[in-house]
DNA sequence: CTGCGCCTCCGCCAAAAGGGGGAGACGCAA
DNA sequence: TTGCGTCTCCCCCTTTTGGCGGAGGCGCAG
């Protein structure tokens, strides 16, 4: 029996995912969370065979607890999954140790392959990821790691970066922060560098993609 | 035994969703679709006695779906179900005569009480809707219905607002769509206006949460 | 035929955003 | 102590955005 662990905070997915694993006799879910800080917990308790967990998590992200399973040393096998093409996430995930990373939108076979994939040490990324991913995969084999992993934000930034998504202009912001315009133009000009992107229109979707907001 | 038809895009919500129907015997999912037009025919086909569809759907909307219903004289409930709030599709909503408007983390009660509402022929907008929402609604029987609707976006206006949406400026917006600048600048200040924001930023959030996007 | 809505563009203008570089203050860790 | 990162703010500059009014063409419904 392989005791997997499922940390996803939308219960509808939860429910959707149980249902989905439940057509694989092999595989007893014998705990679920809904959300990071939790999830972490029940791993250490459960000490499971796998652990699939959404990689949007409130609290602590997939990414995060996965991070945290490694630093205490826990090698279990994470599979992380995700709504959207998330770009970022996926090379900080690989970083991290994931052993797949999938989309929500797979089929039942592609959860079973990544599951015996993952039991068996592998890591697979195959299944309904972007191409532009795999390509930064083979970029970030053939590189430093660190080279094409996303600067973190500041907490200053990720600040920031949460008012200018709620629509503030950078003078609003100043306000808002009790800060002056002209920090809040560097903030805003270091969260557009460090995340890749030339506009905050761009930088607001791409908070959204990567968990800050 | 209540007949029902699903309509939702997501496969595992829409796997958790007939999990959660699978709690009441009364229910029987007759069929399920994974976008507004194959929902459509389905509904016109099955003619369920409930139908229980996602606001944001492929191709058809889940709002267009309850309009082309009512427009061809189909008075089967429908009751819409969405991932965030969404103000704007929850008027839209009212106004296409949706039975029931409920956000996607309801319990199974919840779900249940509005199926047995929406069969009752009552329209339930309470659980899970934001407060601005509900004051809106009183807002809306107060006054003139049409008058809080928002503005719907023409067909140019969309092709715009999705290609804000994808970071581009008003300069390349003008190139992708063969169109001057000038013309660009005239429908982004006509979508600010129409849906109510003052930036670009704003713009793609609500686009998003208006389904344009 | 006459509106009306939509799409197309103008000009003008103020505001906001974004890039560049520089710089002081603070705290923390090597 | 000496970095280093963070937060704070300044200058100057260009580009972009957004509001304003105006206008012509086009198709469609009353």
């Amino acid at each position: 029996m392989i005791r997997l662990v499922l940390v996803e905070d939308e219960a509808l997915v939860r429910l959707g995912l149980r249902q989905l694993l439940a057509f694989d006799a092999r595989i007893d879910v014998v705990a679920d969370a809904a959300n990071g800080l939790e999830g972490l917990a029940l791993i250490e308790l459960e000490r499971p065979d796998v652990v699939l967990m959404d990689v949007r998590l409130p609290g602590l992200s997939g990414v995060e607890v996965l991070k945290a399973m490694r630093a205490k040393g826990l090698a279990t096998p994470v599979i992380l999954i995700t709504t959207f093409d998330e770009e970022a996430a996926f090379l900080q995930a690989m970083h991290a140790g994931a052993n797949a990373f999938l989309r929500k939108d797979i089929s039942l076979e592609d959860l079973r392959a990544a599951i015996d994939a993952a039991l068996a040490g592998e890591r697979v990324f195959r299944p309904a990821i972007t191409q532009v991913a795999q390509r930064r995969l083979f970029e970030m084999k053939a590189s430093f790691p660190a080279a094409v992993l996303p600067d973190p934000l500041t907490p200053r930034e990720i600040e920031v970066l949460r008012l200018m998504a709620a629509g503030l202009s950078n003078k609003e912001i100043a306000e808002s922060l009790h800060a002056g315009e002209a920090t809040v133009k560097t903030h805003a000009s270091s969260i557009l560098s460090k995340i890749g992107v030339r506009d905050r229109t761009r930088a607001v979707l791409k908070g959204l993609e990567l968990g800050y907001i």
